[in-house]
DNA sequence: CCCGGTTTGACAATCAATTGAAATGCCATG
DNA sequence: CATGGCATTTCAATTGATTGTCAAACCGGG
């Protein structure tokens, strides 16, 4: 059901977490090491995973690593340092999301909830219904039938469009960062001088038009990303 | 200054990246084996190191452990294609991005000169704390949407404004003195001329107008730094 | 081989950060 | 109270970087 995996070799952190996620209804499991920790993982039992990127032993990124050879279970990587580069390795190697040590319980079940909000919809391989669609403003996204109505009418867009809306849409208001959506999007880190992002934005953009109330719906962060505008 | 140590036994590398950087305007010194790198690390004269992971004797994540014993300059490392471990390992030993070999120097630099600027951008994205929105007085911030309100209306900030402001928030009421500031949002120190803070502190002042009652919101401590005033 | 889609490269346009120079204001000193 | 030195403020100009857009090259699947 709603059981989480918890993979970190502090015992102490592991028991207050558990005492934590259990108040929050979710059913823990905790592992102190790799190999348990993997074993654990590959029987499948848990709908989510919490993975301490620093294990003695194979690190973290190891350990996700064989989990992704068998098994789409989300992840959340917990690291001790707010180290960007960590998070890019991380989300490249398929993590779902990262949090930076020390943090707030509460934190992590906020971000826990959201990944798993975002594993509803998302994925479309192995759940044909999985798709609610995603709505914000008059622009209507349904990952299973990939429509994209606005203001009811549909428009057509191409395999990186879509999901790069999706993304959007899926963070509509918050500010997406260029990195990301290069490795979300494309499936690869962004190179210096790749112009692609800029390129799949413009055209996102031209077919898109503008928000009924006139203003573009796509904004660029210079110097860091894109954002859906959320119009109210 | 801008000094760039190249620890790589491939001379021929080293004397073409040598030649590219220095046209880049950096100086560079390089290194062939592993002592010769280890200890023109530690005199401490590079501002930012380039390490390749494939070295005769010590490898280059022995190397990068004893830098990192002592130092905390950036560091790329150069990897083998598609040895994500290694990257992975490397990463995770403090190294500050990574770059698969065979790669274009001119991706290099642009890595480079990335690294050297990220501390302006670094924090934005996943500090401890993000997330959530920091309220003083009548001013909201928030990191995620990248949204500034006073009483209610919105403002545009630029990315160095925005960043600056963030600190001063976390800092309100305290005074936070020139270098700090210098250093977490321009990603560098301050040179004996440089007023680009006192131009982003003015620049912020006009964007952001008085307290409600009429007073300054961020305060001059002559000599010493700025501050976020509180009113209550 | 053709076709749609994606990436790349060039160039333009835009915008922000820095620098220079001058103005202002603060403080200490006589 | 006037003055000079120094730190800060501000404005304008410059420089530099990022992004938008177009068109051509590329690529993989029919």
């Amino acid at each position: 059901m709603n059981r989480i995996l918890i993979i970190d070799d502090d015992i102490e952190l592991c028991d207050l977490l558990t005492e934590y996620f259990t108040q929050e209804g979710f059913e823990v499991k905790a592992a102190h090491d790799s190999e348990t920790g993997i074993s654990q993982a590959l029987l499948d039992e848990a709908s989510l995973i919490v993975l301490d990127v620093m294990l003695p032993g194979q690190s973290g990124f190891e350990v996700l690593r064989h989990i992704r050879e068998h098994s789409k279970v989300p992840v959340v990587m917990l690291t001790a340092r707010g180290d960007e580069v960590d998070r890019i390795v991380g989300l490249e190697m398929g993590a779902d999301d990262y949090l930076p040590k020390p943090f707030n319980p509460r934190e992590l079940v906020a971000r826990i909830r959201a990944i798993q909000r975002r594993a509803v919809t998302s994925h479309e391989s192995h759940e044909p219904e999985a798709g609610k669609t995603l709505k914000v403003g008059d622009c209507e996204l349904d990952p299973g039938a990939r429509t994209v109505l606005l203001a009811g009418n549909s428009i057509e867009l191409t395999a990186v469009e879509f999901s790069m809306l999706e993304i959007l849409l899926r963070n509509a208001g918050q500010v997406v960062d260029r990195e990301t959506l290069a490795k979300k999007v494309l499936g690869r880190r962004l190179s210096p001088f790749d112009r692609s992002i800029d390129v799949h934005v413009s055209s996102l953009r031209k077919k898109m038009g503008h928000q009924p109330n006139g203003s573009e719906r796509i904004k660029t962060i210079r110097g860091t990303g894109y954002q859906y505008l959320v119009s109210h």
